[in-house]
DNA sequence: ATATTTATTTATCTATAACTAAATAAATTG
DNA sequence: CAATTTATTTAGTTATAGATAAATAAATAT
């Protein structure tokens, strides 16, 4: 709810925390990642952190916040291939390219699971979590919307014919970024993530102005 | 474990059941397919089944059983498409085409759940249902192999020109169909879902010879 | 009718889920 | 040092998960 209390300097008073919150918050993330939210339980999350659960209450405030917090991480660091696309490629093309090349490049990263938190978490869950059910579905439809901006913008400047349809082709990226999200938990390498997006590139109308 | 037992006729010996085992396997197919298998409790499902949990255990055998008894009941109806397709489809590209577009009618359904039990299935699961998360990875590689084979063929009837590549074509029309089963449980309509499928299938290499 | 078979009812059972109270430990502040 | 603050340890709590034993009910077979 707070969002102080993550950002505050480390308090002078009191014991010092005995583990490193950031690494916690990693090795959450990466069980997170792997089993989702459902799949994961406390008894885990406190074995793999190595910590009690007080300890793990007392740092994070419940299962649902961790994993927000997880979720936040993931978005600065193996998530942000779609933010770093948005101010690193200014154009529709260029940015539709990298979005989705570098999709395939974490989608199957070696260093850390396989396949994205945001594309196919909480897909399907229990009636209990679907406030954060609908906080993952929120985050595909802004990646979606952002896709959409893009595209419409790139229309505007001339790089896309009239006759294309921005939003249409951002649900068409979308699906094809979440179906290689879905192939990667399968176990397809980047090479095979690769050829997907790829084919999917190939639909960029060519540059007839 | 038996089919038999499934597939056999109602016995005549002894008390008779007091409920419907077809429409009960049906409302339990709408559960888990809502709520996904780790999202649906038994108290849930007997809630929804009418009947109480001996019953359901007399009757399926376990969660999982009943699970795999929906799963199997929902390749036989809704999710039927691929298999209909393969038989009613002669050419590669009818039957990429009917594939996909059926996907889009039936992800977006409105007299079942949204999506696909397959494409989104267990795809981030406890390392407890690890062995269910395996049997829908294997039927998402079926489905994979099944578009493979058949492009393949097209390949070699010269419907697809030599340079075109049946499995990296098969990858990324699953992972189309994939995408559009996220989609659908995030909301997209059969025409949202139908542009995707469109879009996708612009992409078959048009007859040179 | 009696025995046999199968289903339902009722009342749990054991294990695990998420979470926490209370006592104790380790730091800072005055 | 005493008071205060915060974290950890220990040992739980309550609720729910999936599943079942035992008794009862309702059918068929002989």
């Amino acid at each position: 709810m707070n969002a102080m209390k993550n950002t505050a300097p480390p308090s002078k008073r009191g014991r010092p925390r005995q583990f490193d919150r950031e690494q916690a918050l990693h090795k959450a993330l990466n069980l997170f990642w792997s089993h989702g939210y459902e799949g994961t339980s406390i008894a885990e999350l406190v074995e793999a952190l190595g910590i009690a659960p007080p300890s793990l209450y007392a740092a994070f405030g419940s299962k649902e916040q961790l994993f927000l917090e997880a979720l936040a991480l993931y978005l600065q660091g193996p998530g942000n291939f779609v933010a770093r696309a948005l101010t690193e490629e200014p154009s529709g093309q260029g940015f539709a390219r990298r979005v989705l090349l570098d999709a395939a490049r974490e989608f199957a990263n070696g260093s850390h699971p396989p396949g994205c938190m945001i594309a196919t978490g909480l897909v399907a869950s229990a009636s209990a979590h679907q406030q954060l059910a609908q906080e993952l579905a929120t985050l595909r439809a802004r990646t979606r919307e952002v896709l959409a901006l893009r595209f419409d913008q790139a229309q505007v400047l001339g790089e896309l014919p009239p006759s294309s349809q921005p939003v249409a082709m951002a649900r068409f990226y979308s699906a094809v970024i979440q179906g290689m999200a879905v192939q990667a938990r399968d176990g397809a390498n980047q090479a095979a993530l690769t050829e997907i997006a790829e084919q999917a590139l190939s639909l960029w109308p060519s540059t007839a102005a």
